[in-house]
RNA sequence: GCUGGUGUAGCUCAGCUGGUAGAGCAGCUCACUCGUAAUGAGCAGGUCUGGGGUUCGAGUCCCCACACCAGCUCCA
């Protein structure tokens, strides 16, 4: 037999007998190593431990602890779950099970649904299986005998169609099989903190002119510890929701009788919202931007000249007016252009920036609607700048700050971010020249790394009309939200025709950036609120502070108390109801009012305040005037 | 829009195989005047999402619509 000769990702090389397995390779390297070894990868190929070594080459090792561990684990623990399916409804057809970012799914093809009980009876029977030590085998197959072997499985024949005529890898547990790349952990002794979460529709391949298949979602870890650690998190994430705290906390709900999709804000959830209007609005002007109103509603032809009529009409609220056909603004992109085309620019009044609040309406699809996530009538903070090509890199670097300074007041410091680009084969479908194409992406890919901001370079993400950046901001529990958008536009200019005139007197075309930095006012609430667990801070709070009494002899203390801090500028309540004062703190903590003031005799005597703040209980009796100062404070660095 | 599930008082939920709706909290009334997360008693509150149907009889069974939930698709 030959020696074959493998290289390691720092350089080593070693040498291999054919037909050995793997793991004597891994066991060359350490015993430590094999001991948390899961597979090998040679040349991007994925190969079982057990399997024979056939052909040398550029040799990784696939470890518990390392990259992909647990994603391996993940993905053969969706083969044990088609394989309890095969097991227990026969017949089923077997589509697409990979993992994905906490977890894993496989797609089944049944006429049946799966109920909640089949779902515990698949899990049970799944930890039957894996109980046996079921060795996961790799194996190659031609298409044609995969052809053979797969049969009665329409959704695999036709990926074997699509990888054309060559050599396939197949993985076997028991008597489940298959088409798959790889890689699998030995044995099944592995799967043992898994769990199978819901079941849901899925349209195979995404497309939703194909079949509809049903999806089983499941999570698997290595250590039980780990996966209740992850149940937590879902059920931390479940009391975070939004739509129960927005009623919880009275804030705001969507109204059955108004219809789907269309927000109401409650006086309270109206404060929290005006504060981070003011203050979004205090940063823009600070920064450079001029805030405008535009309407509601407009004739349909400002929507033709945008092509909105002809591309996005059914997402569009249209109505008739005096035999004129009317649109309710999807956008407002074509208002503030109007706004921009009022005057004749030149070079020298450019960048132009105008920013709006503008509340938009989209018929979203109703299966789509969401809580104040995903809604038909949104708020956007939205803004448009008009430059001149040399303006572009100081405007995309300076709008990538004011997302920093935004977000990261809310305590959001960490993103991700996506470059999305054309698409270089199919250059024909997008709107601009290429040196503009060329200008913006540099533009943007200089203002990221002037902010050293780590990011993915999407090709063939972008958009139509122009290149874009999109940060997804990370919340208090670890999970990604769309937020910040950056955008190019090479379409809307030359559709409404918008120019400046240049230093040597020439007419151009205007450049466009579309910004938002929240998105949509009522899905960053909602962000916000999961955030921060309906703990507002208390600048954000829509009641600041209340004033508890403790008997009746201390109502006009308690009173007088409130107005002092009223006074001074904070959003105060006195509760001065006839009740214990335990019953008075519970409801002060269950509204979440971050600073409670309980004000008895020994207080009243002394012009002092028990402070609570909540969730800390009793901090001890300060002076009001200390409490007040303490608290502006707070609110001043929006703490 | 698609697949599956759910819809009972303001909120959270109970209501077996069809026999004519119940609890806790919230609300109102009364008593208690109270020291750091729920004082006690009483009262009131429901076209059981809406509309058809089956039945002597429907919250319970069937059909249609609507809304919501988990996803898919789409997207901010």
């Amino acid at each position: 037999m030959s020696d074959l000769n493998l290289t390691l990702p720092d350089g080593q090389t070693l040498t291999l007998e054919a037909g050995r397995p793997w793991a004597d390779a891994v066991r060359q390297i350490g015993e430590g190593l094999l001991r948390n070894a899961l597979a090998v990868t040679v040349d991007g190929v994925n190969h079982s431990l057990a399997e024979p070594a056939r052909a040398g080459g550029q040799l990784t090792v696939i470890t518990r602890s390392g990259k992909g561990g647990v994603e391996t684990l993940r993905h053969s623990t969706a083969h044990l779950l088609a394989w309890a399916v095969q097991d227990l409804f026969p017949g089923t057809k077997f589509a697409f099970g990979p993992d994905i970012e906490n977890g894993f799914y496989y797609d089944f093809d049944r006429p049946e649904a799966f109920s909640e009980d089949d779902l515990a009876r698949i899990e049970a029977r799944m930890r039957e299986m894996a109980g046996g030590k079921v060795a996961i085998e790799r194996a190659e197959v031609g298409s044609a005998e995969a052809r053979e072997l797969f049969k009665d499985q329409p959704y695999k024949l036709e990926q074997i169609d699509e990888l054309g005529d060559r050599q396939l890898s197949i993985y076997r547990m028991g008597a489940f099989t298959d088409l798959c790349e790889g890689p699998h952990v030995p044995d099944t002794t592995e799967l043992k903190a898994f769990k199978l979460l819901t079941v849901a529709g899925a349209y195979w391949r995404g497309d939703a002119k194909r079949p509809m298949l049903q999806r089983i979602y499941g999570t698997s870890f290595f250590k039980k510890k780990e996966l209740d650690d992850h149940l937590v998190m879902l059920e931390e994430a479940k009391k975070r929701d939004h739509r129960k705290l927005g009623r919880e906390l009275d804030l705001f709900g969507i109204m059955e009788e108004a219809g789907p999709g269309l927000s109401f804000w409650f006086p309270r959830g109206d404060l929290l919202r005006e504060q981070i209007i003011d203050y979004w609005k205090a940063v823009h002007r600070r920064c450079g931007y001029q805030t405008v109103t535009t309407p509601h509603i407009s004739q349909a032809g400002l929507w033709e000249t945008s092509g909105h009529m002809e591309f996005y009409k059914e997402n569009m609220y249209v109505f008739e007016q005096d035999d004129r056909p009317y649109v309710v603004k999807p956008m407002n992109c074509p208002g503030h252009i109007l706004m921009y085309k009022r005057k004749t620019r030149g070079y020298r009044n450019l960048p132009v920036r105008l920013a709006e609040l503008g509340t938009v309406y989209r018929a979203e699809l109703k299966g789509a609607l969401h809580g104040l996530m995903r809604v038909r009538g949104f708020t956007q903070d939205d803004g448009h700048i008009f430059c001149t090509p040399d303006q572009l890199e100081d405007e995309v670097s300076n709008t990538i700050d004011l997302v920093k300074e935004i977000l990261g007041t809310f305590g959001f410091n960490d993103f991700k971010v996506e470059l999305s680009v054309r698409d270089p084969l199919n250059k024909e479908k997008y709107a601009g020249t290429d040196e503009e194409w060329d200008a913006a992406e540099r533009s943007l890919v200089k203002a990221l790394e002037k902010h050293s901001l780590a990011y993915t370079r999407e090709e063939g993400e972008a958009v139509f009309y122009g290149p874009k950046i999109d940060v997804k901001l990370i919340d208090a529990i670890g999970r990604r939200w769309q937020a910040s958008t950056i955008q190019f536009d090479f379409n809307l200019p030359r559709r409404f025709d918008v120019r400046f005139t240049d230093h040597e007197g020439q007419e151009q075309y205007v450049y466009m950036v579309h910004r938002a930095i929240m998105g949509s006012l009522e899905r960053f609430i909602g962000i916000l609120t999961e955030h921060y667990a309906g703990d507002f801070p208390v600048w954000l709070a829509p009641e600041q502070v209340r004033v508890l009494s403790v008997s009746r002899d201390q109502h006009e203390y308690a009173e007088a108390t409130a107005n002092l801090l009223r006074e001074k500028g904070l959003r105060v309540e006195a509760d001065v109801r006839e009740e214990k004062i335990g019953f008075k703190i519970r409801e002060a903590e269950v509204m979440r009012v971050p600073w409670m003031l309980i004000v008895g005799g020994r207080e009243a005597e002394t012009g002092q305040a028990s402070v609570r703040v909540r969730h800390k209980g009793d901090l001890g009796s300060r002076p009001v005037a200390e409490v007040a100062d303490e608290l502006l404070d707070l609110v001043r660095k929006r703490q």
